[in-house]
DNA sequence: ATTATAAATGGAAATCATTTCCATTACGTG
DNA sequence: CACGTAATGGAAATGATTTCCATTTATAAT
């Protein structure tokens, strides 16, 4: 168990516990799952995934936990246009590995990128005071995709 | 009829044409609502608001002809995380009018802002080249919301 | 450890936006 | 005006998410 990896065990134990949420079975198996598995999981992939080894927790705790994990601010939520919501976890403590997206409008494909993050960051940090000044707007979060088309797509003619 | 007006009356029908689209009274009327209309509309406000006048046009020819827009790239399919797509006409051949959102969380009020967005519009293109060569990913479109609470949702503690 | 309490659960049923189907209508070329 | 085909509407299907509610379970108090 490496020192420095937060979603090892329970650093999130002490959130739930702080906000109220109790611990069960099925919490565990799906935050484990989303921070560990890659990519932009589904409610029902999770299920699916979790399924064998949880049989006992049913696709709605899986959406229950879902929402409450994304009401604490520890998974995001996006919309990459196919129709259901998927998932992802926030960063941990550390706050490394943010990253916006790529999303193919053609196959769906989705691509993380971190390039030109600390750019665009700079930009959104600026931008974002503006806007809560301006607006009276208190801002805790964004979300910025790209759209088009992927390597692989562009070739199909 | 204005001059400088390019949703007045009948820029689109070229558009249509080319691509082989037939005009129709739905489709007229439905481009009528979203260019004269303020705000996000979903596919059933705009039904709701055509109705009156244009009995005969159905909701699913809404959602057609929505899809329709939106690949032709003259309408914005947006997601505010209500549970349902709105849309908005996109710019006219003028390019302006180009914003951004502000989604409010807690009422889902959406604010529209163009302040920032020439040095957003920047960063923008510089970002877009590099990850359209490091990706090959072709890019064709982006999106940008800040989340957060609105001014009138802060007060009530 | 036992108990009490409210939170959490699963599974079936409900909801609701969007899509599919298909018989009918109507745009636009000639 | 007639024809071929795109477009339509309305009902039914779909599919993700939510709601309901009787049952289970985590946790704090005894
Ligand atoms: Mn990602
Ligand atoms: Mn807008
Ligand atoms: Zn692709
Ligand atoms: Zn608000």
């Amino acid at each position: 168990m490496p020192k420095g990896n937060c979603h090892g065990q329970g650093w999130w134990h002490g959130k739930f516990r702080g906000c109220g949420y109790r611990l069960t079975a099925g919490r565990e198996a799906i935050l484990d799952i989303l921070s560990h598995e890659e990519g932009h999981l589904s409610a029902d992939d999770i299920y699916i995934k979790i399924h064998p080894k949880y049989p006992s927790v049913g696709l709605t705790t899986v959406y229950r936990t879902l929402d409450v994990l994304s009401s604490l601010g520890m998974v995001y939520k996006l919309d990459f246009g196919d129709g259901r919501s998927r998932y992802e976890v926030a960063e941990g403590p550390k706050g490394a590995h943010h990253h916006h997206h790529l999303v193919c409008t053609r196959c769906n494909r989705i691509i993380d990128y971190t390039d030109f993050i600390d750019d665009e960051v700079e930009l959104l940090n600026r931008t974002e005071k503006g806007l809560e000044k301006k607006y009276k707007f208190k801002i805790t979060n964004h979300l910025i995709q790209f759209y088009g088309v992927c390597e692989e797509c562009s070739g199909k003619a």
